[in-house]
DNA sequence: ATTGTGGCCTGCCCGC
DNA sequence: TGCGGGCAGGCCACAA
């Protein structure tokens, strides 16, 4: 799960690990790291160091070490950050909602006692020294009309290319930064937008899925996360649209799970 | 260049 | 009761 809005409470709880020295290292799991980062490197990055900033950009955690590189924490479906043994959700959906030390894959200990570690039990999470930070689009929390626009336009660069579906763009972190499955099929389900649209939208169409990103992260943000959409109850195969009450459909767009209303998605 | 597909990885849940 | 298979999905490698 962990999409934009939990990455966004790691964030907050990694201020917690702010200016407290490095006294050591342990990359418990070495196939976690990505793009050559590896234990050995890992521990030359950070001993003896401190985190002078915890950023965010989409899903990708950023944690600056003063005087080093900066490590990218990548938290995958199950991944979780766990700060002086608090952590910051009380359940991840998809994971086993316990925490187990057979999950611990890296971990972080300081000076004064305290540590910092990742708790990943499927292992879909990575560490990265010094990640592609400009690869990822502008961040969804932050998502203007006109970065909005520019995201889903629908430009295929040969003509024998396809448009991809309009959820597929949303979800393309290269596009916009931090929209995972779930958000995506709530977002447009309340922008009342076919998540297989792949003709170009009107604006009248652009300002609706705009007004819906930002009054669905802020909601469920406060709400406690990804999981508490209106769609979420009825995400199973007899679920029915909690707005018009047609059978919702469950197909495959853009290679994910899809939940969605044929009654009043266009 | 862009889009589409399969695979990684582990735990859960269903049906036999 | 136990077991196999399908499923979940963020992200990447690779194919088309």
């Amino acid at each position: 799960m962990p999409e934009i809005l939990e990455v966004e409470r790691y964030r907050a709880l990694a201020e917690q690990a702010l200016d407290r020295p490095v006294a050591r290292v342990w990359m418990i799991d070495a196939r976690y790291g990505r793009g050559g980062t590896t234990p050995p490197r890992l521990r030359a990055a950070l001993l003896g160091r401190t985190f002078e900033a915890a950023r965010r950009r989409g899903k990708l955690l950023l944690l600056d070490v003063k005087d080093g590189p900066t490590l990218g924490v990548r938290f995958g479906m199950t991944g979780g950050l766990v700060v002086d043994g608090r952590e910051a959700l009380d359940r991840l959906r998809y994971g086993p909602g316990v925490f187990d030390d057979k999950w611990v894959r890296a971990r972080v200990a300081f000076t004064d006692g305290g540590s910092v570690l990742v708790h990943d039990p499927r292992r879909f999470g990575s560490l990265q020294l010094a990640p592609d930070e400009e690869r990822l689009g502008p961040d969804a929390l932050s998502l203007t009309r006109s970065q909005l626009r520019g995201a889903v336009a629908t430009v295929p660069a040969r003509t024998y290319a396809a448009v991809a579906p309009l959820k597929a763009r949303l979800m393309d972190q290269e596009r916009v930064a931090g929209i995972g499955n779930l958000l995506a099929d709530e977002i447009l389900w309340r922008a009342g937008l076919d998540p297989e649209r792949r003709t170009p939208l009107t604006e009248e169409e652009l300002v609706g899925l705009h007004r819906s990103v930002r009054a669905t992260l802020r909601q469920l943000a406060r709400r406690g996360g990804s999981h508490t959409g209106e769609l979420m109850e009825e995400r199973h195969p007899s679920g029915r649209c909690p707005l018009d009450g047609a059978a919702l459909r469950r197909d495959t767009v853009g290679g994910r799970t899809t939940f969605w209303c044929p009654a009043h998605q266009h």
